[in-house]
DNA sequence: CAAAATCCCGCACAAAAACGCACAAACAGG
DNA sequence: CCTGTTTGTGCGTTTTTGTGCGGGATTTTG
């Protein structure tokens, strides 16, 4: 039995029982324990799966544990929120995606602004929600477990036929070579489509993402208008993006 | 039973019942006390519970009691909720109204149950996100705040265009005479459209609502196929109800 | 205040993981 | 074809982790 095969076998029985234990995978498929632990290793590495003792869990179990430890990169995701926010006019439309640093935003939104926020993200209409002033249209469709935010067809075509005046984009890569990037397709659909529909698109992103990159590519780095990190705007590593046109702030 | 399935499986206990034992959950899972101590003190330790001697307590609850009277609603809604729950199958498509009684049930969800849920609530869809075997479509449109729910013809569009299985509706009042009720125009829209495309709709109330009425007709009573209250299903109450063709639990 | 329940501590032990190594099959390139 | 390299796998050995148990300390309760 091939590698990939013996992979795609355990993604199954994880999809199926939302756990795994190499144990009995390792007399099911007649290899040993080390290798299907290896296997285990790899699928984690990977985010497809969530390595424990004694086996695997699926990702839609991960909800016991959120890492505390992020509390790290709340003052820079606050910053960029901050200068995100001085962007929004009353009475915009605006489209969000998903991602901690568009949570941080909505948070900060000032009470007095009146705007409608578009976004399928679940955490983010919560925000929402609980401002004043800000009408709320959600993105429906199936929800992904892993990312909590919507995605499908429907949620493209929905996302297709508006025009908002805004689009704030988490963005998990950013590098002037290989473009925007993403490591899930079906969120890498979506944020084409909402970057695409909008007039104005931002890019967040914290500046240790600025010049990495993931497997899947969004778009060409150029496609977003304005970059927003939580350095100042001059600082030589936007030097680059600046000069390829893009607006730094 | 793996450590952070164990976990989780607490983790669910005490989001539902808001305090858990060490004793029964140790007869339960079939685990010394003493591990689940462990597991107490772990998830206290990522603050996601409150120890205290005997067990732990959830941390909404940590508060103040609530009132005596919400307590007693909430058990009746429970109730309810556990009738409803039995009526599901796995694999089936099932879709949820808002509500506090339907909330209940989404909580109430057995950890191993299949299923498709379709929800415009968004309260409703937290809890679903949370369960590791629940798929998750959420109906998207404009926000009402008021009802937490997505409102709008974008909403009874896209519910006029599926067959799911089961519909549960929350309702506010029922009569034999006025038919359900509501008092909300958006929400009546979007309920109505609800029981015409569901081949099967069950109908939760309290006691307490029927035989009340609100401004705003939804539909004949008939149209609900089974009422779920917290009575026993012989109640004198009930009668003309069951006499009128539907089923009652 | 005394009995009962619960907790805490150290220990034992089994299951699982990590590590280093061996080995064979697949591969690449003269 | 041969040969050096990479890749995937299995096998001991050592470490780590998870769990249960006994007994003494502590808390709760009537």
């Amino acid at each position: 039995m091939l590698k990939k095969e013996r992979q795609a076998y355990i993604l199954h029985q994880l999809n199926l029982h939302n756990k795994v234990l190499s144990s009995s995978l390792s007399t099911d498929i007649n290899v040993s324990e080390d290798t299907i632990r290896r296997d285990l290793m790899e699928l984690a590495a990977e985010g497809k799966a969530i390595k424990v003792h004694g086996g695997a869990l699926s990702h839609s179990f991960s909800k016991v544990d959120l890492p505390a430890n992020e509390v790290y990169s709340l003052n820079q995701k606050r910053r960029i929120a901050q200068k995100a926010i001085s962007l929004i006019s009353n009475g915009m439309f605006v489209l969000t995606s998903g991602g901690t640093t568009v949570l941080e935003m909505a948070r900060m939104l000032p009470h007095q602004l009146k705007a409608t926020f578009i976004s399928g993200s679940i955490a983010a209409i919560l925000e929402y929600i609980n401002h004043p002033n800000i009408e709320v249209i959600i993105i429906g469709d199936k929800i992904s477990k892993s990312s909590k935010i919507t995605v499908g067809s429907e949620a493209i075509a929905k996302i297709r036929q508006m025009k908002p005046d805004l689009c704030f984009l988490g963005t998990n890569a950013i590098d002037l070579k290989h473009g925007i990037t993403d490591s899930d397709w079906e969120v890498v659909q979506l944020k084409r489509a909402m970057i695409e529909s909008s007039q104005r698109v931002i890019g967040l992103s914290i500046a240790e993402k600025i010049n990495t990159f993931q497997p899947i590519r969004i778009c060409e780095a150029t496609k977003i208008d304005t970059l927003i990190t939580e350095l100042p705007a001059d600082d030589p590593l936007l030097k680059p993006y600046s000069d390829a046109g893009i607006k730094i702030l």
